[in-house]
DNA sequence: ATCTTTCTAGTTTTT
DNA sequence: CTAGAAAGAT
């Protein structure tokens, strides 16, 4: 309900006082929130209040009576985001929140998706398949083909894929010279999308591409939904890819009030398909569009602003925004510290023993971070701190609904809610073993793809002839019947208790129950876990939408411990101190990024550095290692060339020495120097020998001769080598 | 059909 | 190094 008195306040004159939820808001925030009609570019920096105008913009528009939340369509990049944002709309303007359609592109699109299936030939129970499924979907459809997985590598071919659909092209649009994998990719393409509408499903791709392909084709929905949307509002617009940006541009066509809210130097997902340019011509998209920016920031020290404007200064191809403090200099605040450490075993150290000194100093742990490049960083300090006793989460790690026992769990109860899940169904047809090995499979899949079936109607009508081996048939034929009673039963039974019995009565759990493997009572664990989050449904098709789009792992989040995470997983959130470890060459810009995409990838990477540093409150601690062991290989990486772009005045060094001089430490520290790397032994190497060699790489022993090595390297061929030059592997 | 061994190839970020 | 696939053994 609209509440009459806070609409009034609208009316001039009659207002008293404004409606509270603008107090407190500075004079750009206060034009953001008002400025309601047509579209508007919100540029908001780092820790200029983003979330805060978000939402006061929502509760502003509902408050006063230009729309009702069923008419408002608000998308997040992140579930987190969507739910938070949800929380204070609810808070400041109180019922109804939970009417907006407020969530993630996907979860939207989905939504959208699942009203009108039939328009493009799914039905409304859809399975969602994650990354793993559609690979292995690809792996089949390519085995269908006839194309040597070895020669067109199926990841390549999917990402491939996965890039046409974030650019909004379905197979027959994607020009004939963008095709891979010499030629084919296009038409595997279509096949892997003839598979997907055979079993029923669709990737994650497909909940942008299809909702397009959905409003494309169907003039009536199109116009339904842009009549239903009065105000659109996006967060992270500089994350948002072309398929995002034509779906926001077909619902915005009508009204024109599109509010995006983002920040070109915070874009960091190109690689995901995310694309700058959407941010950086929005003006141009969008005519007549009101831009305004958000450059006072109520975050971090000043210092710590300087630094990281500093840096992110050395990209060209911005909008351009100047931080400004938005609070006082505070003579006591601390200049960013950095600090470079000997291996990454002391860079840990080093930061364990720095937490536990603000620790004691009063400092809570719930407000440190450790932020990290890449996800395999995080092994080191989560050694070192467990071994201090220092509590820690890893947020963002090993995901619950990834783990290979409640992927099981959950393929079981995929296939009884959607019976032409194949995928589902083959995960699980000879778990526990049942006797149902390749051979019988092979017959299975034949029949599915001459016919175009899903996996379990090719099984029952095998079951009528006779092709398959008398005892796998009666398994699968009991199996279906099976399956059969559990679909009977999901009707009456409770998600979660439908749960429990079809791990029983699988003999599934027994299989965990009886491993004698040291993993598995943590399995079962977790699969009781799982029937516990179960609980909170009461719909399977319900959950199982929950669990493919929200991987979410909040769990514990509030509680008194260090947060490790990613750069990427950071974004959107603050912290009074921030480690960031890893600033070397090699790591951090990763030279992944660089390869792929040259300088775009460079200024994407240093986008990231200024992610991370911006995070901060109080405090950004940046370290650098000289010596790193990266698979089983010893790095020398030079300090990462974001160093140097930090503006020296706002950076304190916390040993002074040269950036490429020996790391401090070193010399108090003898035993890093006179125990080195035990010295190589002279080793003996026979033909047939696996064997590293700094350069090449890894190789095979073919001719040893006093000393002198013939060697096949896996990347470089065949090389003659001296002996002392290569280690065994 | 299933278990065991051998080999190879891949190593970032996530809705 | 390690996961996953292929090949070989039971």
């Amino acid at each position: 309900m609209i509440d009459p008195l806070l609409a009034a306040d609208e009316e001039p004159g009659l207002s008293a006082a404004p409606p509270s939820y603008l107090s407190g808001l500075n004079p750009e925030q206060l034009l953001a929130v008002q400025t309601t009609e047509g579209p508007v570019l919100v540029l908001a920096g780092a820790g200029t209040g983003k979330t805060r105008v978000l939402t006061s913009r929502l509760a502003h528009i509902l408050a006063s009576g230009r729309a009702r939340p069923w008419q408002v369509l608000a998308v997040t990049f992140t579930n987190r985001a969507a739910g938070e944002m949800r929380e204070r709309v609810a808070a400041i303007s109180g019922a109804d929140a939970g009417k907006l359609w407020l969530g993630t592109f996907h979860s939207v699109g989905v939504r959208i998706l699942r009203a009108h299936a039939d328009k493009v030939g799914l039905r409304p129970n859809f399975t969602v398949l994650d990354a793993d499924d559609q690979l292995r979907l690809l792996k089949q459809v390519m085995a269908d083909a006839n194309l040597d997985p070895k020669r067109y590598p199926p990841p390549m071919v999917l990402a491939a894929i996965q890039g046409w659909k974030d650019r909004g092209l379905t197979p027959d649009k994607v020009p004939d010279e963008d095709d891979r994998a010499e030629g084919k990719a296009i038409g595997l393409y279509r096949l892997y999308q003839q598979r997907l509408l055979t079993v029923n499903a669709t990737d994650f791709g497909d909940l942008l591409l299809l909702v397009l392909e959905l409003f494309t084709h169907n003039a009536d929905i199109l116009t339904q939904y842009q009549e239903r949307f009065r105000y659109i509002l996006v967060d992270e617009y500089q994350d948002t890819n072309v398929a995002q940006y034509l779906w926001l541009r077909l619902l915005a066509r009508k009204n024109g009030n599109l509010c995006c809210v983002g920040d070109d130097d915070q874009s960091i997902y190109s690689w995901r398909g995310a694309e700058i340019d959407n941010i950086l011509r929005f003006e141009h998209d969008f005519p007549g569009a009101t831009v305004i920016r958000l450059e006072r920031n109520y975050r971090s020290t000043p210092h710590i602003l300087a630094a990281a404007s500093g840096l992110i200064a050395h990209n060209d191809g911005r909008l351009g925004k100047t931080l400004m403090p938005g609070r006082p200099a505070d003579p006591g605040s601390t200049k960013v510290e950095l600090r470079g450490v000997w291996n990454g075993e002391e860079e840990a150290r080093f930061v364990a023993e720095r937490i536990a000194e603000l620790e004691r100093h009063g400092q809570r742990l719930s407000e440190i971070a450790i932020l990290v490049r890449a996800g395999f960083q995080t092994r080191e300090f989560e050694e070192r701190l467990m071994r201090v006793g220092l509590a820690y989460r890893v947020v963002g790690g090993p995901r619950f609904y990834e783990r290979q026992e409640i992927r099981d769990a959950l393929a079981y109860l995929r296939v009884i809610a959607q019976s032409a899940d194949s995928l589902a169904f083959e995960r699980i047809v000879n778990l526990p073993k049942r006797g149902i090995g390749d051979s019988t499979l092979q017959v299975v899949h034949k029949l599915a793809r001459a016919q175009n079936l899903p996996l379990v109607d090719a099984v029952r009508r095998l079951l009528d002839t006779d092709d398959l081996k008398p005892r796998p048939k009666a398994t699968l034929s009991a199996l279906l019947d099976q399956f059969a009673a559990w679909a009977k039963l999901a009707e009456i039974l409770s998600p979660a208790e439908l749960a429990k019995t079809v791990l029983d009565q699988s003999g599934y759990l027994a299989m965990w129950r009886a491993d004698p493997a040291p993993d598995a009572p943590g399995r079962v664990d977790n699969l009781k876990e799982l029937v516990a989050a179960l609980e909170s449904f009461d719909s399977l098709t319900a959950f199982l939408e929950h669990v493919s789009l929200v991987m979410e792992n909040d769990a514990q989040a509030g509680a008194e411990k260090i947060s490790l995470m990613t750069l990427h997983g950071a974004k959107g959130l603050e912290f009074d101190v921030v480690f960031l470890p890893g600033w070397e060459e090699g790591l951090f810009p990763h030279p992944r990024a660089l390869d792929e995409q040259g300088m775009r990838g460079l200024e994407e990477e240093r986008r990231l550095a200024y992610v991370g540093l911006t995070r901060a409150r109080e405090r950004a601690i940046i370290s650098h290692a000289a010596e790193r062991r990266v698979y089983n290989q010893w790095m020398h990486p030079p300090p990462s060339r974001f160093l140097e772009e930090l503006p020296g005045e706002h950076v304190e060094r916390a040993q002074i020495r040269g950036l490429d001089a020996r790391p401090p430490g070193l010399a108090e520290r003898d035993t890093a120097w006179s125990a080195p790397k035990p010295a190589k032994p002279a080793a003996t190497f026979q033909p047939g020998d696996r064997v590293f060699h700094q350069k090449f790489g890894y190789g095979r022993v073919l001719i040893s001769d006093a000393g002198k090595l013939d060697i096949e390297f896996d990347k470089a061929g065949m090389k003659k080598v001296i002996d002392s030059f290569v280690a065994k592997a």
